[in-house]
DNA sequence: TTGAAAGCGCTAACAG
DNA sequence: CTGTTAGCGCTTTCAA
């Protein structure tokens, strides 16, 4: 910057509003500046300028396994917002361990200017304190007071229930996933309320790792269980299960219909296609990136009046049958 | 740093070293100073750090297409590698744009002490340019003088081609993916080579978009061509080639054979599994991240002695054998 | 072993 | 409209 202050004859500060606020300077010299800075292959500091404005232009964007193809289209999601609005995204791998999220949302407060944070290890309670010190959006939780968004399976696993029951299935198995989920408890109750209003019966087996692998032992405690339908916690469990049961013989859908959870990439082509419910993966990520970018006062001119600036906003799903459901064979309706 | 200073009655300067340099300060009020900023819930502003010290720690990985698998085991990779020596991953999405790509490597010196560069758009000559102010390795691209990580998948084209001669077949198309990429002209080469010197046949249709969805016209064209195996430049092409010849009824493998590349999340689940080149993708990030930071002198413990600091490595490929190629149909080898 | 001082590249008052 | 002057939070000489 110096270089093109001694360049032009002007002095530093004149160079920066040339640069950052180009109307608070003489058009001509402002033409000039961009001239000489052109010339000379200018590029700004973001990091000085974060130091001196607190502002960054970035967010980060935590995930809890970069691993996981839910996240890909999240992650699409957020670059995309950004990318458009002018800003960085700092993706942030936490490895499913509390800590190095705790670690990362410690450190966070500089290198960005607010967070999204994506299925959190973390408390209700936890988060809501971080939200206090740095602009964060939740996606999948909802701690009270902390903006989210929300996917809204539960109404998903409604449409999957009313979809297997029209089949004829009067019993549904819920592959679990983890433990630790928030999604989890939420599907699984979802399911018990939606069953009992139908009037069928439900089970549960797992809880299973969110990987295609964790199929094969899902799929096998499926089997043993006697059920003709299950809904799996995700995608990736159900491909696996998919997988098994072809290995076992058990025949999809006629011995087994599967149901499972966010039409990631690969439910679509996998032996048989998987019926999904379909959720909105990368819109939330762009909606969270909106709200954010909201409280911060940074959207570009399309921006949404106040619409759901705070609070939480749930992006319904809806159910995708594809060819992984079918009739309940006989020995069920018996 | 300031109040942790004032806290202990040190100056600033000191809590500094104590914090970066320990052993350069008295263990006591090393000590001291330590327990200070634990409980003070100071974490070090990078920004600064990076200001002064001119190092951030961090590497930028610049991918083409955050969207395409190929990428996610190549983030994984660098993720990982990077993390288990204490650096930051800055993940830029490129968008298949070469101005992107460049914007990106200009504004990166600051940001970062290196970049790892995949599926540039740029020429070689721009490569080597941007090599010269910022410590960069390539992966899967080989200007001269830089370094670079090579997957090998010429070798693996051999080893396909061999298994479908060896299944009967007599001529294989290529269906080919963007111009612009230098694998794609790459596995072309190693194809027509090997072809020639086993007396086979090849033939090209494409170039294709490296999508699912462009599947379905290569697949139109292979058939029109009256290909009985075709190897596609990637995996992605080859799942949609699967679904698109399944809806028009022909056969996988009884009366075309689909040869994909890479082996991503998926190959194994489609519909039939697919046969392809495995590739060591996430090994590719792992190294490529090893060969950057051994040039900036910041490998861990276990640094490999001088091994690949400079020149080319080339990755392995070996051919995954799945249900998607079999014996050719009697009309072609008549 | 520690402190004082200078400065990384930039922005933000405040005068003029 | 522009220049001067302070810093942002940290590291790094240089002396003490």
């Amino acid at each position: 910057m110096r270089d093109i202050a001694d360049a032009t004859g002007v002095a530093a500060s004149t160079v920066s509003r040339a640069l950052s606020l180009p109307d608070r300077v003489n058009p001509v010299t402002q033409e000039r500046i961009q001239r000489a800075a052109r010339e000379l292959g200018y590029v700004a500091n973001s990091q000085a300028r974060a130091l001196t404005s607190g502002r960054t232009r970035a967010v980060a964007v935590l995930v809890s396994d970069i691993t996981n193809p839910f996240y890909f289209d999240v992650i699409r999601g957020t670059q995309h917002q950004l990318a458009g609005a002018g800003w960085t995204q700092l993706l942030v791998d936490t490895e499913e361990s509390a800590d190095a999220e705790m670690a990362a949302l410690s450190a966070v407060g500089a290198k960005a200017d607010g967070v999204v944070l994506t299925a959190s290890r973390l408390s209700d309670a936890q988060i809501a304190r971080f939200a206090e010190r740095v602009p964060l959006v939740v996606v999948n939780r909802r701690p009270a007071g902390v903006p989210s968004v929300l996917i809204d399976t539960p109404g998903g696993v409604e449409q999957a229930v009313q979809h297997l029951v029209s089949l004829g299935h009067r019993e549904i198995l819920y592959v679990a996933g983890p433990d630790s989920s928030w999604s989890n408890e939420r599907r699984w109750r979802a399911l018990v309320q939606v069953a009992k209003r139908l009037g069928i019966r439900v089970g549960r087996v797992g809880p299973h790792a969110p990987f295609v692998d964790s199929g094969a032992a899902a799929a096998d405690a499926a089997v043993h269980a006697g059920a003709t339908a299950c809904i799996a916690f995700n995608d990736l469990i159900a491909i696996g299960m998919l997988a098994r049961l072809r290995e076992r013989g058990v025949r999809v859908p006629e011995e087994m219909s599967i149901v499972g959870c966010d039409d990631i990439f690969g439910a679509d082509f996998c032996n048989p296609p998987l019926t999904t419910m379909t959720s909105p993966i990368e819109r939330a990520g762009r909606v969270a990136i909106r709200m954010l970018l909201g409280r911060l006062g940074a959207l570009p001119a399309d921006e949404l009046p106040g619409e759901h600036m705070s609070g939480a906003v749930a992006l319904p799903t809806h159910l995708t049958v594809r060819e992984s459901t079918g009739p309940a064979p006989r020995s069920d309706t018996a």
